[in-house]
DNA sequence: GCAAAAGTGTTAGGAGTACACCCATGC
DNA sequence: GCATGGGTGTACTCCTAACACTTTTGC
């Protein structure tokens, strides 16, 4: 059976993900050089067009792995980019995800077939983005401080383990916002989210704290309101 | 700038969309019958391909407008089901989205250019349908329950307004689960979302109840947990 | 008048919030 | 020994959940 009507020819999919990191107390997020036109030379998300022989699923861990390295990333879906003009070259549609990884232990892939350079970027600091990646962003930070309290996007966080001043830290900075200490221990350890290892961490701190995991199989459970 | 690269090529989006009733304190969802192949005279939900010419919110009004008769559906994005092979005639990825509509205040259309059907089905009838919108359906009916209770949902249910125990069947049906009438009047009452028309209508009781409406530019707050 | 549904207020329990002190470590 | 940060317990408040009676209306 073969597709005759011009109506819906030449559509693409791009899947765009927005990988943040908290690096030193700060929200940064994953940029990367365009190599190619459209856009040469511009800043932008990370992520690119669907193949025709892969899965959504598939691609979006292909992207990942070949912008950051890690093989796995939680992301989450965060909304669809639909404006028909919204790429020069041809009608492509944007599935925007988030996800947030610890930036000290991957190393970042600075250039690949596609990018000449990849940085982290405070929020703050922006640079005008290739396509409409400027909104996709913004949206993107705003979802992720809707959903940041939710476990299941801390936990690609700390594949082996946390302590849980690190990981309030975390929490604080992306809500920008102080959390009370003993409620956050109280309520992670409440809703049997977490477990103790029974090692022991030196973090920041003076003082070693206990190392946590998060527990496998839970639902994703709001942490705080 | 022309695309050559044929790993790009021939792809297509899907918008699919879930719309959901209440009919006599049952949940329902629209499901059209096909008339043309792939799955000629097969069920599926309600929605089509993404025109060229149109952003994807363009399309997903029109889809509505079509199958409905509706022009203001508030539908929500829900999911994206990205298999490679999920159709037979080429790529596409769907965009699943759920709505909710008042069935007994809307003219069905029952014949399109591409439907033949159009029929309200309870979740526990539910035929075969075409491409994976079984599995589509059903995740549907899970994000609609974990969502129901979000206002901005709810909303589009009611554009003249509704009596609180009118809203309440509505959740209760869909949760599969009883409410306290008390709690929910003050709870909406309380979250300021609602306000007394000062009218009086006759619902499906023997006493009159009031008329409310949902206030405009609320954020859309959860009502329960 | 009686059955069915709408409207209302109070109370008890649990979750959330606020808050202060002791302990371990590095300098 | 002192500054920094980790670990813990308690009291108060507010939201939630549970619950009973009165009013209106159709039959």
């Amino acid at each position: 059976m073969e597709v005759t009507n011009p109506k819906y020819e030449k559509q693409g999919i791009h899947l765009i993900a927005s990988i943040f990191t908290v690096d030193k107390g700060i929200v940064k997020v994953l940029l990367i050089k365009r190599k190619n036109n459209p856009y040469k030379d511009m800043w932008a998300l990370t992520g690119g067009a669907l193949y025709n022989d892969e899965d959504v699923e598939e691609g979006l861990k292909r992207e990942m792995y070949e912008k950051t390295g890690m093989r796995n990333i939680d992301i989450k879906l965060c909304d669809v980019f639909g404006k028909k003009d919204r790429s020069p070259v041809m009608r492509m549609v944007a599935l925007s995800y988030i996800g947030i990884i610890d930036a000290s232990k991957v190393e970042i892939v600075k250039e690949t077939l596609k990018t000449s350079n990849a940085e982290w970027f405070q929020l703050t600091e922006i640079p005008n983005l290739a396509y409409d990646h400027n909104e996709i962003v913004e949206k993107s930070i705003l979802y992720l401080k809707e959903q940041i309290l939710n476990t299941d996007i801390l936990k690609s966080f700390y594949p082996n383990g946390f302590t849980i001043p690190e990981l309030q830290t975390i929490c604080e900075t992306i809500l920008e916002k102080k959390l009370d200490r003993r409620n956050f221990r109280k309520k992670l350890i409440n809703l049997n989210l977490i477990y103790d290892t029974n090692e022991e961490v030196n973090f920041v701190g003076k003082k070693k704290a206990k190392l946590y995991k998060f527990k496998k199989n839970k639902e994703n459970k709001k942490i705080f309101n």
